[in-house]
DNA sequence: ATGGGCGGTTACCTTCTGGATACCGAGGCC
DNA sequence: GGCCTCGGTATCCAGAAGGTAACCGCCCAT
């Protein structure tokens, strides 16, 4: 029986991944967004559509973040009319693996995390 | 060339997985926490150590947190003397597999991160 | 000219998270 | 009795995230 050896106190010193999670998977709307641009890029008004509750100010701010990070790239087109689209960068669309792993197992578990939210702490 | 459909207002209407990511991925101290339990269950003054940043207030509201929704265990051991011992669920612990592939995918693109960081937008 | 859609911005406000600091009771140890 | 560790609480507070509401310039069509 392994694993008895006290923590190690930098055992997160270093850049470790997972202490770094909360990077990006964290906020409100990344993953949202993220599955958005799966198919194809979007226009902003067209994100509004299916994240009913975003405001602008917060979408720009999203995306803003998105874009900083390189998920995301801005492209304006100014061919006949001004068109504004966002699309994934391949290391964006890298994301969505971990993001459906992770949808996976919300999926899977969605009951037994509701049921463990309703059971009284023992 | 498909995906040009207008994304769908109801696109995230039911309790879609993906709109409950920050579920439990967001907070700063999940991920941590549950790595630290993955070999072995800890007490409370055992898992301060790897996590130096966190005050015991913040660490008892995590915990509690991650009891409430069933994912890690409270155990009181009066034995010899008073024994407080925290241990992964199953359920705890099926989400180290999700938890994983996030690791992974955020190790193999760190160098991307930090240098989409660095670069001014575009 | 004027009204509408697009792609936002600005100012302000609320909520939520996490942190700092101090303190506490129970039990063991000397 | 005095002091230690363990497993926390209590209080207060700062910063960030997110939301509300209003407004804006540009271009287009009527």
């Amino acid at each position: 029986m392994m694993g008895r050896e006290p923590l190690p106190p930098d055992m997160f010193d270093e850049l470790c991944p997972s202490s770094l999670l909360p990077f990006r998977f964290g906020d409100k709307w990344t993953a949202l967004i993220l599955r958005c641009l799966e198919d194809s890029p979007r226009r902003f008004s067209e994100l509004r559509v299916p994240l009913h509750r975003v405001t602008p100010k917060v979408l720009t701010q999203s995306l803003r973040a998105l874009e900083r990070d390189g998920l995301v790239s801005r492209t304006v087109h100014a061919d006949p009319k001004l068109r504004v689209e966002y699309a994934l960068t391949p290391l964006g669309r890298s994301m969505l693996e971990p993001l459906y792993v992770a949808c996976e197992w919300a999926a899977e578990h969605w009951d037994e995390l509701l049921d463990a939210r309703e059971r009284p702490l023992s």
